[in-house]
DNA sequence: CATGAATGAGTATTCATTCAT
DNA sequence: GATGAATGAATACTCATTCAT
């Protein structure tokens, strides 16, 4: 399904580009855009010519990381909206949402892109992604669960949001839960 | 309180910090704080020098344009918890805020920076920001309009995050006010 | 006539502009495009940041080395070509452009943009020189002392060979005065 | 004559040195030598290791293109050598150089080294060439057809810079036809 | 022998900050 | 005080060459 049929790379270079995919996600979430793509290459333990050339562009790397990252999600809203009931998916959904995009939000906000200009690579991620949460949404509502006046759109930004709000209380997990309460109590019909 | 006495400041060259610190509030809410000095210095019509001698360095400039907008905040904190009973005014303040703090949020976010190490300049700011928030806070919840498990950390996060929700809905104000329902419908006991 | 109003530039600026174009002129010719832009800068000085003031791009700098030469070999022609008779001047004119287009051709051959997709500003000069030459050769042809089935492509292209056969001897001045009795005894009618 | 006894070398291997020669030879007379290694690697359809067993520098490459040219021009010079007499021997030698070395001309230039300080490889072929050149002249000469006050210095400076003035004129036969009236009328004894 | 992944020195360009005019 | 020219450290990216597979 995927385009290009990509050959096995060898095992050393998918070592290193895995790592170097590991310390690009570290760096971006932790410390920002900013962080010279010389020490990511150090850091993962390879010069910087082998990062240029698993990733061509600094951008393409950032690409790759959100593309792994939004992977990852979309597995887990297809396992929680397979297995469980409208009300518990949605919510049970959105807390996955939120969880894997805490992190320095300069990059969380990637999310964003949901339907904006975003590369190729990121759009099938995000479109999936957006699929999912459409459903669980129109799902949760139908079972009023949910109030039926939010849209995607609305629920997309909330999503980002509450990431947001949550990396403030980074070190609360009980704080965390109680704005979990928060938001979910406001999301249900009045 | 502060150390120096601070001299008048002669008229243009108060007109020319004055037009600074618009043009950098400008710029850093709206494209982030990439924008060159230099770029902020001539829209404001003035050579980087002049920049540079008002604000020695490019993070004393965002501290100021920061001091300026916490400035304007704590002035519509004070107004709306003089005049309003405390549910009202709970709800107000927090309006108020998310409105004010919305823009660019890789800026915004340094509303963040409440409690952490902040710069002189800001702490102060800061510090009475989050005393107004905190007393509003308290007074909701002895009224019983706010859940009484929350504390100011978490509403200091949710402030921050529900700006960050709303940028996403920067087009479209119907959503923004749902939001709006949303959370403050979440804040009030069940 | 010239587009931009430039501003008189400062005095230290104006010698540090010289001084670059003088230093990238000696380079470029004798060791081609390849010299680095920082060893550039400091043969002539400055640092690489005053280069890139001066020069946005390293080929905007190769530009004004060309536009300077190109604008002395204008001014030589004009001279000429106002105060010789036809035969004369249109010899006279070879040797001129032949001797000022001596050095590395890699970038001599910049005179062969001439019609092609040169930036503007070279397009200018160019251009001139071409309408120079164009004249003293037609005036040298009416007058019987050129062949007259040559054009100006064939009078271009034999100066920038011609050129190009100088370099080779350029330790051998009257191995050259040689070539230009050869060149120029062919050029006439036989 | 060579030092080191130079083994047969296997089928496929002698299959790709050639066509590394004959990638080289396209790309080196068409866009210059700034075509990474890479690049001619895969056109010829080899991994870059493999040209750099053949060729262990990119400059070993580009002395192997060169000699290759070289040697074929030193045929046709044996070749028109032997069979003609002197007057038609020295201007078909011309021709033939000149028409063989047309080409990108930082690369054509090259042939500039003769006598410089060329690797070893390339200064054999030179020096055959040059006493090919060396003996038709003096031959023609002789003959009374071309100036007696030439020596081969200024002959090879020409033939290098006519093949510049050919380049100019790539797109027109009938031009480059009169230029070589031109310079082989210039060369005759006036 | 062939492959292509890894290497890292090298290069153009940007930008906060300083300082002569 | 204001100006904008000068500075140079920093950064993304390229490419000849080496070496493990």
């Amino acid at each position: 399904m995927s385009g290009a049929q990509e050959r096995p790379l060898r095992a050393d270079a998918a070592r290193n580009r895995a790592r170097l995919l590991d310390v690009a996600t570290e760096v971006f979430t932790t410390r920002g855009l900013g962080v010279p793509t010389e020490e990511i290459a150090r850091t993962a333990g390879v010069g910087v010519g082998t990062l240029f050339r698993h990733f061509p562009t600094k951008e393409a790397l950032l690409e790759a990381v959100m593309v792994r990252r939004l992977e990852t999600i979309k597995a887990g809203l297809v396992g929680i909206a397979a297995t469980a009931p409208p009300d518990e998916a949605f919510f049970g959904c959105f807390r996955l949402v939120v969880e894997q995009s805490m992190g320095k939000n300069e990059f969380t906000r990637a999310l964003t892109a949901v339907g904006v200009d975003v590369h190729e690579a990121l759009r099938e991620s995000s479109a999936a992604i957006q699929t999912q949460l459409t459903e669980v949404l129109a799902g949760a509502q139908r079972a009023g669960a949910v109030r039926p006046d939010l849209g995607p759109p609305e629920l997309i930004a909330l999503l980002v949001g509450t990431g947001a709000t949550m990396e403030q209380l980074a070190g609360d997990p009980a704080a965390r839960e109680r704005i979990f309460e928060v938001v979910f109590d406001g999301l249900r019909p009045r």
